[in-house]
DNA sequence: TATATTGTTACACC
DNA sequence: TGGTGTAACAATAT
């Protein structure tokens, strides 16, 4: 379930190991992942042959000018006018290997993020675009759900892409301040603040695992609801998203999920985990047990001595 | 076989 | 009407 860091995990890779790469070969197994223009693909997409074509065209032959992140979209920026933004959603993945890589691990990967997962070779059969560029590597695309989506975007429609206007700012950046994120909440005082964290309007990059992490940083309970919260309070969850989700980078990622870095290897936060899918097992902090409730629709986590 | 999972959106409701 | 809250939706492993 990749969130910020994992997304920005995969972007320092594929930014490191694709730049300058030409694309040769594109292979389209599954075209209802690809879309074509500005517009959303929505929930209800099916396959377009057209659009999986043009895509092919309009990509072939262009080289990877730099792989960048905004929010949970990945963008591959290439030479000439358009642009490819890829979201993951839950199990979106993407494997790369060359030929020294192949020799390592004899293409055999899992490709979902279990160690009791079988190893496969790729493609496998959620495998669902192949990249392959003049140097002979390449780049898998597999998503299990087939949630996610690569869309190729003209540079000059970019900003009629209508996620990218919703967007809040990104945690990490300059312009997120503590008065800036509060004032947010005063349009919805009843709101809990685990579901405020995960708006996207709001801030983002957030999701379950991070939100929850966040909150037991700051030692407030997800269940709270924003307008009962006290100054100090908002000062400590503020305070707590930046380290939170810059161990999460520095660890590669979390292991949870089916998240798994370029490499078909896993991300290490799943180990500093403190509530995260850890209900009824003991508190890290004061063994109190942990505690799961449900926040509009999803599973959240939290110590109840910790998090008041 | 029912369930769990997520970001996005369509839509109901003040 | 505009902003917020909610439910539905996509597909599949377990």
């Amino acid at each position: 379930m990749p969130e910020l860091p994992e997304v920005e995990t995969v972007v320092r890779e594929l930014d490191k190991k694709l730049r300058g790469k030409i694309i040769k070969h594109v292979d389209i197994r599954t075209p209802k992942v690809i879309g074509v223009g500005p517009a959303s693909l929505g929930t209800k997409r099916k396959a377009s042959p057209q659009k999986a074509c043009e895509f092919q065209r309009q990509v072939l032959g262009h080289r990877v000018l730099s792989v960048k992140r905004r929010a949970k979209l990945l963008f591959f920026n290439l030479t000439g006018p358009q642009t490819i933004l890829v979201h993951l959603k839950m199990t979106g993945q993407f494997i790369f290997e060359d030929k020294k890589q192949r020799q390592k691990t004899q293409g055999q990967y899992r490709v979902l993020n279990k160690l009791t997962a079988p190893l496969v070779a790729l493609p496998s059969k959620h495998t669902h675009v192949v990249f392959e560029f003049t140097d002979q590597s390449r780049l898998y695309y597999n998503d299990v759900r087939k949630f996610g989506y690569l869309r190729l975007v003209q540079d000059a429609d970019i900003l009629k892409v209508k996620e990218l206007k919703s967007y809040g700012p990104e945690p990490l950046g300059r312009t997120f301040t503590l008065a800036i994120f509060k004032s947010r909440s005063a349009s919805r005082p009843k709101q809990s603040i685990k579901q405020f964290l995960m708006d996207n309007a709001v801030v983002v990059g957030i999701g379950n695992i991070y939100s929850d992490e966040i909150l037991f940083q700051a030692g407030v309970a997800p269940v709270r609801k924003l307008a009962d919260l006290q100054a100090q309070e908002w000062v400590k969850i503020f305070q707590a998203i930046a380290p939170v989700l810059k161990q999460g980078i520095k660890a590669k990622g979390s292991s949870v999920g089916d998240f798994i870095r370029t490499d078909g290897t896993w991300g290490q936060m799943g180990k500093f985990h403190f509530v995260y899918g850890r209900k009824n097992q003991p508190c890290k902090k004061c063994g109190t047990m942990i505690i799961a409730t449900k926040l509009g629709g999803r599973t959240s986590c939290y110590c109840p001595k910790c998090q008041a």
